[in-house]
DNA sequence: TCCTTTCGTATTTTT
DNA sequence: TACGAAAGGA
């Protein structure tokens, strides 16, 4: 639970004069500069709050936009807790991929796909495009994450595989529209949307048909946006079509806290939006409720050295505050000690509970070292990110069975599956099929079932290929009868999917902890059902299958895990979110900012990034680095960040700078230790 | 088909 | 160093 209650939540009056404006700010296009710690959730809260019971807005007409499930979990909480009552039914706080996704299951038909379609994730489509490269174009498969990186930019931008075709400069980007468009009809054929889909197939279908376009923009009397900064070209252009001619919108976001160009998003669109609306009104919120002045100028003094569209500065009346501490170690395993030491003697002096410490890193590598040290201080920790539920092959697996049942011409998830566990189904078989279906056009399962396939295999691998078809099959048609909670349950239990567990893991302990991955699986599947039922809506699998891809339903058991413990996360994750204490380690060059920002021009980036993490602190920010680093094997010297020349050095208080005697470090070290054994003598 | 060895390569990742 | 992928051997 992040504390945000500077003031009640009830009581609009509280709000400052600029936030107050940004609320009743109700018609025409609307741009909030939200700084870091500004209440900028607060403000867009309110405001809905506001449209409903000053404007005479109903809540199903107000759309609400966020860009994590959490983040729109959060606000949907916060205007429950400020709009009681019937008129705020039907209100709509969704992410823009969850929105782009129910538009899609509602068009459908428009758009030329089957109900039941699958959900690609990143793995699926690198799976996917590997597949094609080494088929269709003979390419080794190494050359495909670049290809998909190329394929999502130009599906972000609104490009056509024929479009990248002709503007491809060079053998590569030639290389890459071919498979583009290949991707393209394939993904088609299996009845699949990634999730760039989920933004420009509702675009698409906006611009191709304004009848339906029309309907939209009648639901969507309000659209707010929340981390406007973070939006690629395809979402900038469903706002805009959305909103339509009324253009009453609100956008709220930091140009300043935009730490992902990399992956398309166009803090552009900050500038972008006033040359579309003309009569924007532009309104900043600089006043800051999380951070110590000091922490805040340090913050700006940062960010100052990078151009700025808006100018804005953020000040806070919470008083100055300690000096930013800058800690020099001798190298980062001293590094990882003395933030682990740092946080125990805090935690016994009782300066506040673990879960008020936050530990902050580039790189998630940066978290090994840390979590090694935590344990041997019996320090409890949390590590935010790094693998996923959804990167593990137990879960992968299971998904992919769920897509097939729900989608037959998901030829992917079929592939995944068919010999997993072991079905005596191997390549030659395979490749048969395949080929198979292709000259009969058909699905793979459709193809296993077909009476023409005996003339191309042999009679064994025949029988085992029908087999599966047939199985998958009639699982398919129980769900969709009756129970289909039952028929997945009968379907894991057919396949002796725990067994495969106990033969693939490294051991039992291993096995039974992914069988319950498994089973956490079904479970949330099944609440999410059982959810849909009791809020009266028709219970759909499909649903309940696309939310668990777009992570919705898992995250959620996470979250409620408020255990006092230590948080660790890269600095990218922790963007909205706030701790008393914060660690902010590996200030080195090439590390932050990272070497590959540096080499591609990117620093300003990595600034941010950095203005991010400072800007996460309410009271204490410790900056940490190491003077030599294990690089690829061999201890380096490092260089400090260049970040660090560029704060107000009045403001920081150093330690162990320019100083190389490791005897000094030790000592310093040993220090410490003999420090916190008095203490736990003491307790 | 599976297991071992060897080789190459090291960011960030809301959905 | 350390991990994953690919290739090659059983």
């Amino acid at each position: 639970m992040r504390p945000f209650c500077y003031q009640s939540e009830t009581c609009v009056s509280r709000l400052n004069p600029r936030q107050q404006e940004a609320m009743e700010a109700v018609s025409g296009a609307v741009l909030v500069l939200a700084g870091a710690g500004s209440g900028k959730t607060s403000v867009i809260t309110r405001k809905i709050a506001y449209l409903i019971d000053e404007c005479g807005l109903k809540g199903h007409q107000i759309l609400a936009l966020t860009f994590t499930n959490k983040a729109a979990r959060e606000m949907k909480e916060r205007v429950g807790q400020l709009v009681q009552g019937k008129a705020a039914r039907g209100l709509t706080v969704s992410t823009f991929h969850n929105l782009g996704l129910n538009i899609i299951r509602r068009e459908c038909q428009a758009l030329g796909y089957r109900p039941g379609f699958s959900i690609f994730d990143a793995q699926d489509v690198l799976t996917l495009l590997k597949d094609l490269t080494h088929k269709e174009f003979e390419a080794a498969e190494d050359v495909c994450e670049p290809i998909q990186y190329q394929i999502s930019n130009w599906k972000n931008d609104l490009v056509s595989p024929a479009q990248a075709l002709a503007g491809a400069n060079g053998p590569e980007q030639v290389l890459a529209a071919r498979v583009y468009e290949a991707y393209e009809k394939t993904l088609k054929l299996y009845n699949g949307v990634d999730f760039d889909d989920l933004i420009l197939q509702p675009v698409r279908l906006f611009t191709e048909r304004p009848d339906i376009l029309d309907k939209w923009q009648n639901r969507v009397r309000y659209l707010l946006v929340d981390e406007y900064q973070d939006t690629n070209s395809s979402q900038y252009l469903l706002v805009k079509q959305l909103v339509g001619m009324r253009a009453n919108f609100t956008v709220v976001g930091d140009d300043d806290q935009s730490i992902y160009a990399w992956r398309g998003a166009r803090p552009e669109n900050l500038a972008i939006l006033q040359a579309d609306f003309p009569s924007l009104k532009v309104i900043k919120l600089e006043q800051n409720y999380r951070s110590t002045g000091r922490i805040l100028k340090v913050a700006n003094k940062l960010i100052a050295h990078n151009p700025h569209e808006f100018e804005k500065a953020l000040w806070s009346d919470k008083g100055y505050g300690e000096p930013v501490r800058v800690i020099s170690c001798h190298n980062e395993d001293a590094e990882a000690e003395r933030i682990a030491t740092e946080i125990l003697q805090a935690q016994l002096q009782n300066q506040g509970a673990y879960k008020d410490f936050a530990i902050l890193y580039r790189g998630n590598h940066q978290s090994r070292l840390m979590e090694m040290k935590l344990q041997t201080y019996k320090v409890p920790y949390k590590i935010n990110g790094g693998q996923s539920f959804f990167g593990r092959t137990e879960v992968k697996d299971i998904m992919a069975y769920l897509k097939i049942l729900l989608n037959p011409a998901d030829d992917n998830a079929f592939l995944r599956i068919v010999n997993t566990p072991r079905r005596e189904i191997g390549a030659a078989t395979l490749e048969k099929l395949v080929n198979y279906a292709t000259m009969r056009g058909v699905s793979l399962i459709s193809a296993s079932q077909e009476v023409g396939l005996k003339e191309y295999m042999s009679g064994n691998a025949l029988a085992k290929v029908q087999e599966f078809g047939e199985w998958i099959n009639g699982l398919a048609e129980q769900a969709e009868r009756d129970d289909p909670i039952a028929a997945v349950q009968q379907m894991i239990r057919d396949m002796e999917y725990q067994d495969w567990l106990l033969q693939t893991s490294s051991g039992p302990p291993m096995a039974e902890k992914r069988m319950a991955n498994v089973e956490l699986l079904v479970e949330s599947l099944k609440e999410s059902l059982e959810v849909a039922v009791k809020k009266n809506e028709y219970a759909d699998m499909g649903d309940a299958v696309a939310r668990l891809v777009l992570l919705d339903i898992l995250e959620r058991q996470e979250e409620e895990d408020d255990s006092d413990r230590v948080q660790l996360m890269t600095l990218h994750s922790a963007k909205g979110l706030e701790y008393p204490h914060v660690f902010m380690m590996g200030m080195e060059e090439d590390l932050l900012p990272h070497r590959n920002s540096i080499d591609e021009g990117n620093v300003e980036e990595e600034r941010r990034l950095c203005y991010v993490g400072i800007t996460r602190a309410r009271q204490t920010l410790t900056i940490t680095l190491a003077r030599k680093r294990q690089q690829f094997g061999e201890m380096l010297e490092t260089t400090p960040s260049r970040f660090l020349d560029e704060l107000p050095e009045a403001d920081l208080e150093w330690e162990g700078r320019g100083d190389d005697d490791p005897s000094k470090n030790v000592q310093q070290g040993q220090a410490t230790l003999a420090g916190l054994k008095g203490l736990l003598d003491d307790f």
